[in-house]
DNA sequence: GACACAACATACCAATCGGTATGTAATCGC
DNA sequence: GCGATTACATACCGATTGGTATGTTGTGTC
C-alpha cells in the first residue's frame, strides 16, 4: 500500500477547500471537519500544513481572497489603454454576474464584514487587500485623468474609494435579495456615476 | 425573599442584550450565555420567553433592527419638506459617524452579509427591512421630482437602490478601515452623487 | 540500505454550544 | 384564601468545536 506524496498539492487543495467553506459559511462557522471531508484528508495533516484555523484563514485571505482579487479586478486595468473606460466595463463583467457568486456575496467583503471588528489580524490584512484595489482604481483614473478623458477636477482618491465601497455595498445588497438583476440595475447606477466623472 | 415580575421589560431586556451580542459577534457566534451574562438572567427565562436561538434573533430583526432603521433613516424623510434635501442631509448625520457605531458596522448590513446565504428566514425579513428603506429614498426623491427639485429623467427606483447600497458599501469598508475619516470622505462622494441628481 | 525527517493518519481531549427537564416562587382569577 | 398558571432558576444533556499526542509510512540523504 503505497500513497504517493505531494505536499505542496495538499497544501493547495486544503486552502482551495477552506477557501470555498469560507466562502460558505464565514470564517468562525467555517467547520475543520468539513474542509477535511472536503478534501478527504484528516486532522494530522491540516495541522501539519497550518498551526492553526486562524493560520488557516489568514493564509486563505493572502494566497486566495487576495490573489483571485488580483488576477480579477486590478490586473486587467495595469496594460489598458483607456483606464477610465476599462474600469467602467470592469464594473459590468459578466465574471461577477455568476449566480453562486452573487448568493454568496464578495469574499473579500464578507469576511471584512465578519472579521474586521473581531480580529486585528484579519482586519490589517484585508485591509491591505482592500487598499491595493482602491490603488489601482484611483491610479486607473489618474492615468485617465492625464490622457484628458477625466475631467481635472476629480479627486481620484475620494472617488477610487467610493467605487470601491458602492462596488461591496452592491453585491452585498445583490447577496441579501439573491437576485441578479438587482446586482446589474446596481452596478449600472455605479457605471454612470463613473461616467459622469468623464469629460463632456 | 420576594422578587418583582416584570415579564415585559425582561424579554426587552433580553432583546436589547441580544442585539448588543449580536452587534459585536454576529448571529452564529453570538453566545446564549454571555446574554445571560449580561442580563443576569438564566436559561429558564430565556427560553420561557424565545423558544430558540434562532427565534430570538428574528425577534431582534424585527423589533430592534428595524425599529431603529424606521426611527432614524426613514421616519426623517416622512416631514420633510424638501425631501431631496433632506436625504443628503442624513447622509451627513452625525448619528451615524458614532466611533463605536463604524467599528462594528451597520446592524442591518451586517445580518445582511452573515445570514442570507445561510438562512431562508433571516433572509427574507431582512430584506423586508431594506426593501422599505428603499422605498423611503424612493418616495423622497419622487416627491422631489414632483416638487421639479429633481430632474424628471431621473429613475428614482433605481437611484433609491443604489443609495441604499452606497450608503451599506460606505459604513462596510469605514468598518474595515475603522475610520470616521473614511466614512466622511466615502459618504461625502455619495451625497455629491444625489446632488447630481438635483435640479441645475 | 539505513537513518532522519517530513507527511500524513488515528484516537482522544477539554471546552463550549444550544437545548431541555425539572423545580420553585410570584401572580392572577375566583 | 386557594388552585392554576406564569415567570423564572438550577442542573443536566448530547453534539460539535478546535486542538493535541501518538503512531505509521513515504522519501530524500549519505
Amino acid at each position: 500500500m503505497e500513497t504517493i506524496r505531494q505536499p505542496d498539492l495538499t497544501r493547495q487543495r486544503i486552502l482551495e477547500a477552506s477557501f470555498k467553506e469560507i466562502h460558505r459559511h464565514g470564517f468562525q462557522a467555517a467547520s475543520i471537519a468539513n474542509i477535511l471531508a472536503d478534501t478527504g484528508l484528516t486532522k494530522g495533516a491540516l495541522y501539519h500544513h497550518f498551526p492553526s484555523k486562524k493560520a488557516l484563514g489568514l493564509a486563505v485571505v493572502d494566497e486566495m481572497v487576495g490573489v483571485r482579487l488580483n488576477e480579477r479586478n486590478i490586473r486587467p486595468l495595469h496594460a489598458a489603454a483607456h483606464p477610465a473606460h476599462t474600469l467602467i466595463e470592469l464594473l459590468g463583467d459578466k465574471q461577477h454576474q455568476d449566480e453562486e457568486y452573487i448568493r454568496l456575496g464578495c469574499p473579500l467583503n464578507n469576511l471584512m464584514q465578519e472579521m474586521s471588528p473581531v480580529d486585528e489580524a484579519f482586519r490589517i490584512r484585508l485591509t491591505h487587500i482592500l487598499e491595493r484595489w482602491q490603488l489601482a482604481f484611483e491610479e486607473a483614473l489618474r492615468r485617465s485623468q492625464m490622457a484628458g478623458e477625466v475631467r481635472k477636477e476629480v479627486n481620484c482618491h475620494a472617488a477610487a474609494l467610493f467605487i470601491v465601497s458602492a462596488w461591496e455595498g452592491c453585491t452585498g445588497i445583490a447577496k441579501n435579495m439573491q437576485s441578479v438583476d438587482v446586482y446589474r440595475a446596481c452596478m449600472s447606477q455605479l457605471q454612470s456615476y463613473v461616467a459622469s466623472l468623464l469629460q463632456n
